[in-house]
Parts: C-alpha cells; structure tokens; sequence
DNA sequence: TAGATTGTTAATCGATTAACAATC
DNA sequence: TAGATTGTTAATCGATTAACAATC
C-alpha cells in the first residue's frame, strides 16, 4: 500500500507482469484477474496481488485489474514513463542486436550513444548513432544525461569499461561480459550474462543420455 | 554432503562460482577460502560453505578449497564434463553473437546448428556452420544428439520456435526473446530476455531523490 | 601447538501461500 | 442479491546467516 521496503524479488516480477499485460493489452483484452495472470505465468495468484499492493490499489473487487491502468501504473514504477538514457559500449554483434531493439521498442529507455575502441569501428554508422571512441564516454554521458551504461565487451575488458562508466557518472549498469565487476556501493548492477542462464539449465538436464553409469558421488 | 533438494537459488550461484574461480585459475591461485570468495562476490562466506557442502566435502579444513579441483567438481555437477550439443533458432545479431562465443568457449557446451526461415539467410554461414531452414530441425536435433534450444526470434515467433523445440525432443530452453512461453511441464526453461533486467534496473535509479527517509509510514 | 577454515546444526530472517473480510 | 475477486493478515515454508565443534 505505502512505502514499505520492496524486495528485489517484487521488483523482478514487475516486468513480467508487464510483459504479460501487454499481450493483453494488444488482445484487446479489457480486465484481468490474480488468477489469470497466476496461470499464465505460473505464479500464485495471491503473490501477484500482493507484490501490486505494495504500490497501491490498482485492483477492483470482484473484478480483477484493468489492463491498461495496470500497463500505467507498473510502467510509472518502473519510472518508463520518463526518458531514461542509455549508452553502451562494445559495437560487436551483441551489441548491435541491442541497438537493434531499440528501434522496436516503445517505452522510454533509448540506447543514445554507442562506444568502442576499435579503429575500423570507430565513426562507423548502427542504425542512426555514430560510433565513439571511449574517449568521449564521459562527455557524452554527461552532456546528455545518460544514467544507464551497458556493457557488451569480451570479458577481461569488462572492468575497465566499468570503471569508466561509474567515472562518468552512470547510475546503473547492465553487464553481459561473463566477468564478476566491482563497483561502488551506489552503483547498481544487473547481470545479463547469458553464460549464467546456460549453465544453471545445464543442470537441470537428464543425468545421461547414453546411460554410461556414473557412480554416485559419495567418498 | 548427499542428495538433498538442491534450491533453484543454489543452482544459480554455482556458475558464478565457477567465473570466479576460473579467474582465480588464470591468475595461478591455488587455494581459497570462502571468506575471499564471499567477499568477491558479495555473499555470505556460510552461504558458500552451504551451497557446495550440498554435493560433496570439498575443502579442507584450515586451508579452504583447492581452486582447480573445485572447478573440476563445479563443472562434474553442471554436467560440463560431458558434451553438451545446444541448437540456436534466429540468425540474426544475436544469434550470431552467441555462435561466436563459441569460439572461445572452452566447456563442453557447443553450439551445433543455426537454424533460420528467411530465405536469403538459409545456406549462408556463421562460422563454420550452415544455417538452415526450420524443417530441417527435428532431425537435426534427433541425429546431433541436441539437448538445448536457443531462442534469439523476435518475440512473437518465439512461442512457435520453443514448441518446434519440445515438438523435436529438446530438454531445456534458453529463451532471448522478450515473450511468455507455455510449455510443457517436462521442458526446463531458462530466460536470458535482457529487457526483464533493464527494465528492472530502471526501478532503481534516482534513489538518491527518494532519498527523504520517512520511518515508519502507518496507517 | 595455535591459527585458520571447513561442514553442519540451530537461529534468524524473509518470502510465499492460505484464508477471509470487504466490496464491486 | 449472489458470485467474484481484491487487499491484507496470519500461517507456512524456505533460504540465509550465525555459531561452533572438528580438524587441517
């Protein structure tokens, strides 16, 4: 209801929830319930309003959520209802892909400036933005109040950039070079590499598909 | 130390472990203590005795954890020490971004085959794979021996790509696409859709203006 | 031996779920 | 009104942390 201390857990979910909402929302689906929502995405309803009662009362009784108030709402929580900057650094593959997105996307985070430190790359052309050398970063960031850095560079580099970012005086930072970062305390970091997801599913798999016999680990 | 329910959370930290101590490798570090892991990766020393006490007595008392040996066993219990053939659906700039890390990969986990529906990309090369058309995915799964799909289509394809997937004998899914997937109970799922964690870090920029601490809010 | 650090149990903390009065 | 569904409190469940005997 009021301010209470949000767990990251919460957080996390409420882009799910807008994911899903939006799939209703282009459904044209006009009202929803806990329950709904707790089938699609395999969460348990009384979870779902309550993490959304953290934030207020977006619900009708006897009714359930209507779409595109809630679409409102989360996406005010999540602060996308203002211009969010973004810069990123590492014009590789990866790195033009998230470019990419941009384009497509519709809410307020834009990808504004694009870094790398290779020659041949520098000056080139993604989509409108022009390819800077690292030694612009901090201007740039701070010329066009950039408040988030991503970081899409091989791992040993990935520090270093970093460290510039938080130089520049970035706010957050979404990391997808496979590296362990220290930063400030202030600083907050998200972690999208994928490096993790794979592994952790690795896991997760049969023990063997050719039957081979593996002991079990006891000593 | 035997079988016991292994949490989702403990599962997720160990390929964290396993980047931090493969650091430690390059960097001729013998041993290490959970305190100094802990204090890399801002965790709990316990909780890292805890997590790797779940498969099996690794450390030694008074020294700490040998690092080669506990990546060794790291890597036994993510199944990394068996070949691990993975197939990836979209060859667009992410997928090729994934195809290259490949490259410099050296665990057992390969990416095999690229898949793809458009026909101008059908034929051409990434790497040193021929990217093919859909139909051709079922039994290039069977024949390959191909446990994981990766998803990288825009995300109103990617329902139909992950059933595809399930539809060819795949037993996990590391999904890039920002989309809600239904699947069988069967299919591990794992999301790498880097807008959850953008969108996620977005909620906690500007603290600093909510910075008003007012205690304890009651009503 | 003295110091360090594990593996593990017990205590704490936090997150999820169930239940239900309020109410649309 | 009767049925549905919220917001919220209380109960449960699970995960993290502290503490410490064992021991290198």
């Amino acid at each position: 209801m009021k301010q209470a201390k949000i767990s990251e857990a919460v957080v996390r979910r409420l882009p799910i929830y807008l994911q899903v909402l939006n799939e209703l929302y282009n459904r044209e689906v006009q009202t929803v319930s806990s329950q709904e929502l707790g089938l699609k995405l395999d969460l348990n309803p009384a979870q779902i309003r309550k993490d959304l009662a953290y934030f207020g009362d977006f619900g009708r009784k006897g009714i359930g959520y209507d779409v595109s108030y809630l679409i409102e709402k989360i996406q005010q929580i999540l602060k996308l209802d203002q211009r969010i900057n973004v810069a990123l650094v590492g014009a590789g593959n990866l790195g033009h892909a998230l470019c990419n997105y941009n384009k497509y996307s519709k809410d307020n985070m834009k990808i504004v400036a694009v870094f790398d430190d290779h020659q041949n790359k520098i000056g080139t052309m993604i989509n409108n933005l022009t390819i800077l050398p690292m030694d612009k970063l901090k201007e740039t960031v701070q010329e066009n109040n950039i408040r988030i850095g991503i970081i899409t560079v091989p791992g040993p580099e990935a520090q270093n950039v970093a460290n510039q970012f938080v130089e520049a005086g970035i706010e957050g930072i979404l990391n997808f070079a496979p590296a362990i970062l220290r930063l400030p305390e202030h600083i907050r970091i998200h972690h999208a590499d994928f490096t993790r997801e794979l592994l952790s599913l690795a896991y997760y798999l049969e023990k063997e598909r050719n039957e081979q016999e593996n002991g079990a680990v006891v000593d």
